[in-house]
DNA sequence: GAAACGATTGCACACGCTTGCAAAGGCGTG
DNA sequence: CACGCCTTTGCAAGCGTGTGCAATCGTTTC
């Protein structure tokens, strides 16, 4: 393996004719160095290709710049607009987003806490996953500030963004309802996270509430793939649902594709549908689906404002998922 | 801002009555450590919830471990099913991945390229752009592995990987041909990256050999919405085509559904298309898309065990794109 | 029993940086 | 000119780790 030469602060100091903490101050923010020396220093710098090494720069202050980005499925839709989001938000904020890659497991996830905490992240970030209560605790005694988008459990000191999602269920109902629906369906997915669970309840019991039964399928994972199979489930009961509410864009894509071109269901007209995210794909017109937005914009903003600045006494945020009104539901 | 208070391996070695060095070695692979001090060292860093500091490790080997990410618009299905395959790779060769967001110009790539450095990443793997050679001069001349995907211009030192663009556009045209298309048309984005001309350019070329005229467009970013835009102007022309090979399978979604809903055309009766990525949604049954597979997994472990590995001479390697055949090209 | 050998272990230095502290220099005021 | 104040600068300690070197210890061989 061929050794790795970086140029340090020595070799820039010696070419400036400077001390070394003179270029160390040229480049700290706020640190005493007169015009005359920070100048020369950033050239000699310059003329060397010098770049301070973080890595050591860590090592003094208690400040890494790492924020690990812990999550699973990152190709998925959703997922990966909330990880642009917040890579987007962590740089302007001059953070760097380190991104680990786990599967559903809440073991895995625990394996990328403790990444998190060998490369002294500032900040852990979870979309995916629970991990033991053992390490997030190690987290929080070292400092570490944690993050938690969409899940449920509680841990002091965390701060945990979730979303309206039972109440965006119940106006889901109600939508369907006014547009003259009489047999409704939930689809959801076998992944029965907080936020799924949530949209579940929340649509049975507006439906309990308007003395109406809800069908409810759960199948695989959250794709669409997995749409696929529940409206194949769903729509071969005897008493076929002419509206669903899906967990998820993805399932109701699926949804949608397997309704019309294998039930030759035209909608809105003989089937209503909802979403939930807001994909890119829910506007292509093809599907042009009625669905909630997430928000995701606003999750990343308050992310990262949180674990940037002074730790504030805020430890939970509920934002809303505002409905997206599109051509899957009769009378928008 | 609280302070961070880790736990160190001097207090592992107080606790378990050895000297620092020892816990060190038990932590570093292939150190001389007998079985009864390591197991005493494990125990403490247990109990202590130790973890090395990689930050500190990095300063001393000359592997920092971090492997740095470029992409812009990582939202987009193939980008983000290629950040995947990468994170999982590295995380398999125990590498982290960081990832930069930046926009398309190369300004914001050096950027990244500098942070890079700054965190004396192992690796950058530039998915898009293409930073200055001044830039990359600096990380390769720092020992820094750099490695290009579907980048044009050569560096000396990088990996390049590529796909054989021009090959398959060649044989997009033929497979087209033998549907019996006979008005060629190619949607392009204005994104002139090396690969979307590659395309473009063997698509032209293959009809100049076949004495036919090839109409092409050029719109906007790499899209669907641009899609929309590309079938509206190529489906008004004179002499309507009835073949249309996409630059991108998200363009090629807009195409098409511009051509059903807009221009009531049937699909592939009176319109063949032909996409380039296969993308999640091309299988999905509404657009059912002929494409070329990116063989994203090969390109990752591609990318991963020449970083990870001895520097081998190899410099450039072209990976191939398989035509995937579905519903949208005549007689499959 | 002495010598030779290999496996462990501790010491101390190095990595590249930040920062408290004190010294040095510049400048206005009395 | 003396004094005090403020800005700038260098020194040196320290962050948490890896590792060469020498010392120690236990074991084997003659």
């Amino acid at each position: 393996m061929s050794r790795k030469i970086f140029v340090s602060a020595k070799e820039v100091a010696e070419r400036a004719g400077v001390s070394r903490s003179a270029v160390s101050r040229t480049f700290t923010q706020g640190a005493s160095v007169s015009q005359e020396t920070r100048r020369r220093v950033i050239e000699a710098a310059e003329a060397l290709g010098y770049h301070v090494n973080h890595l050591a720069r860590g090592l003094m202050r208690d400040e890494s710049g790492i924020v690990c980005l812990i999550a699973a499925e990152l190709d998925t839709p959703y997922r990966a607009s909330l990880i642009r989001a917040l890579t987007r938000h962590l740089q302007s904020a001059s953070k760097i987003a380190m991104l680990v890659n786990t599967d559903r497991s809440d073991e895995s996830v625990g394996q990328a806490l403790r990444l998190a905490i060998s490369y002294r992240a500032d900040a852990s970030i979870i979309l995916s996953g629970m991990p033991a209560r053992s390490i997030t605790d190690i987290c929080l005694k070292s400092g570490q500030r944690l993050v938690l988008i969409n899940r449920d459990e509680e841990r002091d000191g965390a701060l945990m963004i979730n979303l309206n999602d039972r109440d965006a269920a119940q106006r889901a109902f109600l939508a369907l309802l006014r547009a003259g629906c009489r047999s409704f369906a939930f689809a959801n997915s076998e992944a029965l996270t907080p936020s799924l669970m949530a949209r579940e309840e929340g649509f049975r019991e507006a439906g309990r509430k308007h003395g109406m039964e809800v069908a409810v399928e759960r199948f695989g994972a959250t794709t669409y793939e997995s749409g696929l199979v529940l409206a194949q489930r769903l729509l071969t009961r005897e008493s076929r649902p002419d509206a669903i509410f899906c967990a998820n864009d993805l399932i109701a894509c699926g949804v949608m594709d397997a309704a019309r071109h294998q039930f030759k269901l035209d909608i809105p007209s003989q089937l209503c549908l909802i979403g939930f995210d807001d994909i890119e794909q829910a506007k292509w017109s093809s599907y042009n689906l009625t669905t909630f937005a997430q928000p995701v914009d606003e999750i990343a903003a308050e992310a990262v404002t949180w674990l940037a600045h002074a730790p504030s006494q805020v430890r939970s945020r509920k934002l809303v998922a505002e409905l997206v009104w599109r051509g899957s539901v009769r009378g928008g």
